[in-house]
Formats: C-alpha cells, sequence, structure tokens
DNA sequence: AAGGCGCATCCCAAAAATGGTATGATGGCA
DNA sequence: TGCCATCATACCATTTTTGGGATGCGCCTT
C-alpha cells in the first residue's frame, strides 16, 4: 500500500512517456535522463507496487493491464498538476480570480464599468460581480466580507476607522424631463421656475433627496408640493414619457439616459447652478488584503475618478 | 514555473491539512511530522511558487485566494492517487474493480439499483458502494472524493464549473395513499380536493417539499394545515397505514411501494396535474479519471436515464 | 508585564533520491 | 553465428530531502 508516497510529476511522465514509445531509451531522452535511470526509477516503482508496469520485450515494453490503468490515471493527475499550476500562475500574475465589487449608481455606471470592461478585456478570466445598491446596505456586505471594495457615501454610523477610505468625489445632479416638457428649451432655468412642477424624486434621506432639499432651502424657495417618491428607475421613467415631472438623477445616470443608446426622448434642464450631494469613496476593509485581480480592478477604477 | 515538479503526495497532503486545521502543528501531526519541518516545507514551496499560499496569524493560518486554488487542485490530485492506489491494488489481488456513488432516492431506485444489477451480472467481483442521502450531503462528500459520481441535484451555492454535469432529469411526484383512502378510487383529483387531508411531508427546504408547495400556491389552494414532518420513510409508511394521511414521494419510490413486490396496501392517487421536483444529474469531480469499473456502471445509469 | 500560543529559524545529521558511465544480459534478425 | 537493439545492473558521486531539537519572535490574553 502507499506506494503513492514517493511518486512526483517526473515519475508520473516517465510511466507515461514509456507507454507512449514504447522505447525507454525515447521516453528517457524525452524528459531527459539517462537510459539507466529511467530504467532504475521503473524498477522501483514496479517493487513499490509488487507488480510489473510493463512487460519487457525485445522490441520495447508495453504495459500490462496494471501498467494501463498507473498509465491512465497518472495522465489524469499530471493533467491536474498542470491546471494547478496555471492557475496558480495566473491568479500570481492577477490574470484570473474573482473580484466583488459593490457600488452605488452614479459611480457605477462612470467608473466601474469602464473599468470592468477594460480589466475583461486585458484578462477575461477575471470573474466579476458588480452589485448596486444604497451605500447603507452596501457598507453593510462590506462589513461582512461580501465585497472586495464598495463605492459608496460613508454612512455617520460607521467607524470610519475600520476602514480604508480612498479619494472622494462629488457627485452632480441633472434634473431630467421629456423633451416636450415646457422648459426643455431653455437655456437656462432657476429654482423658482421648477417649484410648480411635478417631481420624481427618492425617499426622505436619500442624498439626492436631501441635496434637493437643501439646495430649495438655501434658495429661499418652496419646496415642489407635488413629490412622487421612488428610488425605481422604471418607475421614473415611466412618469418622465408620459407626464412633466422633473426627476433629479445623478449626472452620470442621466448623461447614460439622454445618450444615444437609449435613444429616449429625454434631456436634461439647463439649471442655473450644479447640485451636488454628498460624495462618495472607496472604501474597503482596513488591512485586508486584495487580491491580484482585485487590485486591477481597483486600479482601474480610480484612474477613472 | 514548473514548481509542481517537486511535489509529492505528502506535500499536497501538508498543504490540504494545513488549510483543515488551521494550525500547523495540527496539520504536521496529523501527517506525521514536526511542526518546524512542516513549516519549512511550506515555506520551500512558497518561495517556489513565488506567493504566499496562507497568511499567518496569531490564530493560526488561513489560505490566501492562491493558497485556496492550490488546496483544491491538490485535493483533486490527491483523490487521483487514491484512486489509482485502490485500483491498482485492486489489479494486483485480481480483483475487478471497485465503485462508490451516492444519490438521491429517487434515481436510485429507478437508475443505480437496475445498473448495479447489470454490472453485477457481468462482473460479479466489481464491489459496489451506494450511498443515498440529500444532495447538498452527497455533493459534499463528493468534493471530498468519497464518491466516484453521485446523482443529485446541484445545490445553487456550488460553481457548477467545478463539476462536470452529466444529463439531467426530472423528477415527478405521486400522492401515495393507503387504499382505503376516501379519494383512493377516484379517477381523477385535484389539488382543492386534497388540502383538507393530512399530509406526511418532507422537511421545508426539501425538493419535494417545495414543489408541492410550489403547486398549492400556484393553483391558489390553501396549503394544506396538518402536516407532518418526516424524511423517514419508515414513519411514512407508518401514518400512511394507519391514517388517511397523503404522501408525496418521488415517482420511482411509489411505484416500488404500490408494486407487488412490497405486497403493502397502497395506492397512488390520480392528479389531474404533473409536479415536478427540480431536476436531478450526474455530477462529478471536473478532470477526474475514473475506474473502469466506475466508468462501466456510469454507462449503465446513463443508459437508463 | 508575564505567560501562552503559534509560526520561523538555525544547526546538525541521516537517509534517499538522482544521475551518469560503464558494462552485462537477452532475444531477434541477417 | 554474430551483430544489434533493448533493457538491467553495478558502482560511484552528488544533491536533495527529511527530520529532530532548541530557540527566537510576534501577538494576544490575562
Amino acid at each position: 500500500m502507499d506506494f503513492a508516497r514517493k511518486l512526483k510529476p517526473h515519475h508520473l511522465k516517465l510511466m507515461v512517456k514509456i507507454s507512449e514509445t514504447a522505447k525507454l531509451q525515447f521516453a528517457a531522452d524525452s524528459i531527459g535522463m539517462s537510459q539507466p535511470a529511467a530504467s532504475r526509477t521503473l524498477a522501483e516503482i514496479e517493487t513499490d507496487i509488487g507488480a510489473p508496469l510493463f512487460i519487457r520485450s525485445p522490441k520495447g515494453m508495453y504495459p500490462t493491464p496494471i501498467g494501463e490503468a498507473f498509465v491512465r490515471h497518472a495522465q489524469s493527475i499530471l493533467s491536474g498538476f498542470e491546471t494547478l499550476e496555471s492557475e496558480v500562475e495566473g491568479l500570481g500574475r492577477g490574470e484570473m480570480g474573482e473580484v466583488k465589487v459593490g457600488s452605488v449608481t452614479g459611480p457605477a455606471i462612470r467608473c466601474l464599468v469602464p473599468a470592468i470592461l477594460e480589466i475583461k478585456k486585458a484578462s477575461p478570466d477575471i470573474e466579476t460581480t458588480i452589485e448596486v445598491g444604497p451605500s447603507t446596505e452596501m457598507v453593510r456586505r462590506l462589513e461582512q466580507a461580501h465585497f472586495d471594495f464598495i463605492i459608496a457615501r460613508l454612512p455617520h454610523d460607521y467607524d470610519s476607522r475600520a476602514f480604508h477610505i480612498l479619494p472622494a468625489r462629488s457627485e452632480v445632479v441633472s434634473l431630467l424631463v421629456r423633451d416636450t416638457h415646457p422648459l426643455a428649451q431653455e437655456s437656462q432655468v432657476s429654482l423658482d421656475d421648477l417649484s410648480c412642477y411635478d417631481w420624481t424624486i427618492q425617499e426622505r434621506g436619500s442624498p439626492i433627496r436631501s441635496a434637493i432639499e437643501e439646495a430649495f432651502a438655501t434658495n429661499g424657495t418652496k419646496i415642489p408640493s407635488h413629490i412622487t417618491n421612488t428610488s425605481s428607475l422604471v418607475v421614473m421613467l415611466g412618469l418622465l414619457e408620459r407626464s412633466n415631472t422633473i426627476a433629479p438623477l445623478a449626472e452620470e445616470v442621466a448623461n447614460m439616459l439622454t445618450g444615444p443608446a437609449t435613444g429616449a426622448n429625454l434631456c436634461t434642464l439647463n439649471l442655473d447652478r450644479k447640485i451636488m450631494v454628498s460624495p462618495y469613496f472607496v472604501i474597503m476593509e482596513r488591512g485586508k488584503q486584495l487580491s491580484r485581480a482585485a487590485e486591477r480592478l481597483l486600479d482601474a477604477v480610480l484612474s477613472r475618478f
């Protein structure tokens, strides 16, 4: 029993080669050893096993049934070693692996999607998972190690020392309307022009909602009284298409929706000021060692900030 | 490159043990070597690879992504060595081989039993081991190389790329009752007729239970309120014999129980629809080399799908 | 601050694996 | 019969591996 103890890939290769070439000399040559060495190696394995693997003939060697089984398994084991090597090397070079990131919508479109496309192009074997959701959820799941890193706002009630926080970027709000909206063609509109329209905004407490409310407040304008609350993009689009509602969205999202790809008949209002929402950050667990793959994605993301 | 050159089964075992125990000392003990030797061995492998496989913490060692990949492949390679050994030994003793399979109940009766009978008839010396249990357990044990292959459902939380998955078959549920059951003679019954009876079903989360609940839900019928939970066939039979309970079982199992062999006074209800449970598959480790005996059984099983 | 736990390192020795050259042995073939 | 191809053996030198024991170092717990 356990004759496998001593078997190194080299030995297995030899056995496979013997069965392929039927000549000890060729087999030995092909893996760079001398014929006597090969002979002895084979003999040792056979005595360990207690049975001959090849029967010798003046024309060469051919396998016994046991030898056949041995070679069959040896091939499989060797291929296991090969995939082990290639996977480990791939991981070492960061060409392979798995990255999980979470993000809020704005940067997901602006940074994450292009970054992922870049990475995938260079290393298609990297497996990426992107989840999009509110900051609080992203942070919570980061803590539970669901993500390598996230792009999100930093909730106040978290100890920021537990995280490693990378450069911030502020988000700008665009006001989206359908292109038949009365104000769509105006070269410039002010907040005062807007308060009498219907608005479709995310729920109270969301960053964009807060930014909008703050903008109206500092301007001294009455906050719009007709507001539909939803964080569902689908609902927003439905309302936008069929009414003159105004929907504030992250600039990146608005650009995507008004761009050529979607073909929707939407446009943004030219507001006379910028409305900024609280900035978002790249957040990761302090001290966590990122995988190479995650590092590469992180670099790609940061270069787009 | 080719760091695998020196790797003997011993080394692979050590790596696997380290990842299992998280303690170098325990790992070393379990394979009969001293802690310093293990430390050095690990260090050597790591420098060969050029990357750490485990990160050290005061509580022990846990694997890096590369380490995980290494261990995963190591397990597979080790299982290759094991089957190599066992097949070679078997052949050396003049035996035909050994097959170990796992299965969930339905196909065990439908496919596996006839297949084994066929194989045994042709080659009585083949030693077969069949274990029956829930899919999750079967898959877990397949990963640990306890089985040559299994017939089971594919749990969602496993990376299906790690396995080789062969054709699927859906299971149909039969509703079993005793032959004196009020509905036994009906030529056709509907779900609505059934919700007022006692049911004996497997625990929540089991595939059959889910299928039943889904059937009632889509039908808009109240789910039976009197349910006895058990996965024990014995208990089920006991209840069936002594009460008007309805027991849903895989069709194959029900057919066997209502067949002439058992002589039990049970029958199946003629439900007006088919209730399907999620399909099962033949699952094996990707790249694993089956023994001849296992191959033959697999062929016999597949021909019965 | 002390003690415990867990891994790393150093030193040393024994064993084994490796490998090469020269040479022997055997069966087939001309 | 004599030669050739093929594997086996003997002998020798070297390298690699393996292992044990003692000890150092870092971190957490008490």
